[in-house]
DNA sequence: TATTACCGATAGACAGTCGGTCGGTAAAAA
DNA sequence: TTTTTACCGACCGACTGTCTATCGGTAATA
């Protein structure tokens, strides 16, 4: 009954189940010995790799940030794509879960995990802002754009899809979401001072296909 | 021992310790003993008011949305005022809890209150924003704004105001709050369709002095 | 090669705390 | 008196985190 594994594999396993339990029933709603059953290791085992529940959360949250912040990256560094398009992806990647294919997102939006929401927003407000307002210079330098202040223009979009576009908006008709997306990309065009319309494109994602799968 | 009170005086002597320890020690951190030792009252009796712990919680954030809502609602029902002032007046009532004198939103922006937080902050962006939108139509009636979604600037607006302006901001210098600050008048002008330099007076609010004491 | 000493990883019993329940009781109302 | 309202505190199960013991591999030593 004693299986010996290198820390880091244990760690991971751990983190693995963790995640599929808190995503399940939330993070007060696992307990320790959830996840211990899961794993299948003693007690100790756990508090050997985890000096307690939350660090656990915050193990899982880090593991997220990075690869949110990679796929966002990645998407930005890609110089030949239009910039418009760079940004569009980059922000979609926040609220569906990147490049990866995994559905980690889909549960973080729950009354239940409201402080590991909470902590994954404001490393995602930290992180992916200044990746975008880099976008934005980019675009300001083509014309595209015009501001003096890209950097809090992406705050407030991010801040902004953060708060509305997670939950909130699934308990609306197919309808007034659309309305909500117009909206929300011809407020984006405002803060960006770009031509009206220019954005408009963006709203294929939401009514026709997911996108066009290269990478 | 035993000292009988009406259910509402008891329920309300409950709310004001919970709201006090909630504040300094989180939501997760306060047991309900602590509760009990405050208000002097046995296990029994808490239960008795209250159906559990998060009951306690959620009654308090009633409480709470009430006074800030009915802060709001008589700000900008005070037609003599500007309507750009009692814009201001009633996004200021969001963050600075509003003439009632009281200091509860400090607490609440900690990491430890995150649910609490996020179930304020629901409410903030359901209840204030339609009266915030309302306003915006007066001033686009008096040629003040210019937006065909006044609702979702505003709840733009707010999500920003929520996630930004609540404890991120403490770690900053108060030149670069200055500048973000300005950003965020800047970009709002924007939104609104307002003109250059228009709301800039908001600045005073935070240069100046706090208000004019008027309600 | 055989022995010793050490260390990372694991186990599980255990203590302490916490949220919530329950039966009973005092006081007020009817 | 009877009924209702408010209150009490012992009690329960569940949970998190701690502590000690131990297993198995590995490197140094004989």
């Amino acid at each position: 009954m004693r299986i010996v594994k290198e820390a880091e594999e244990r760690r991971n396993e751990i983190l693995d189940a963790a995640d599929e339990l808190f995503s399940q029933k939330g993070f007060d709603g696992t307990s320790t010995n959830d996840i211990l059953e899961k794993v299948g290791i003693a007690r100790g085992t756990l508090y050997y790799h985890f000096k307690s529940k939350e660090d656990i959360m915050d193990a899982l949250i880090e593991r997220y940030n990075v690869r949110l912040l990679d796929a966002a990256r990645e998407i930005a560094a890609e110089k030949s794509v239009p910039v418009n398009v760079r940004i569009l992806r980059a922000v979609m990647a926040l609220n569906m879960s990147g490049g990866s294919g995994e559905e980690i997102m889909e549960h973080i939006h729950k009354p239940q995990n409201a402080l590991m929401h909470q902590k994954i927003q404001r490393a995602i407000l930290n992180g992916v802002v200044p990746i975008l307002a880099d976008l934005i210079r980019e675009g300001i330098e083509q014309g595209l754009f015009k501001t003096p202040f890209p950097y809090e223009c992406m705050e407030m979009v991010v801040a902004y899809a953060n708060a509305v576009f997670d939950g909130d908006m699934v308990e609306l008709t197919d309808e007034e979401r659309l309305t909500r997306i117009q909206a929300f990309v011809f407020n984006v065009e405002r803060l960006l001072g770009a031509e009206s319309g220019s954005l408009m494109f963006v709203m294929q994602m939401f009514t026709g296909g997911e996108g066009d799968g290269h990478e």
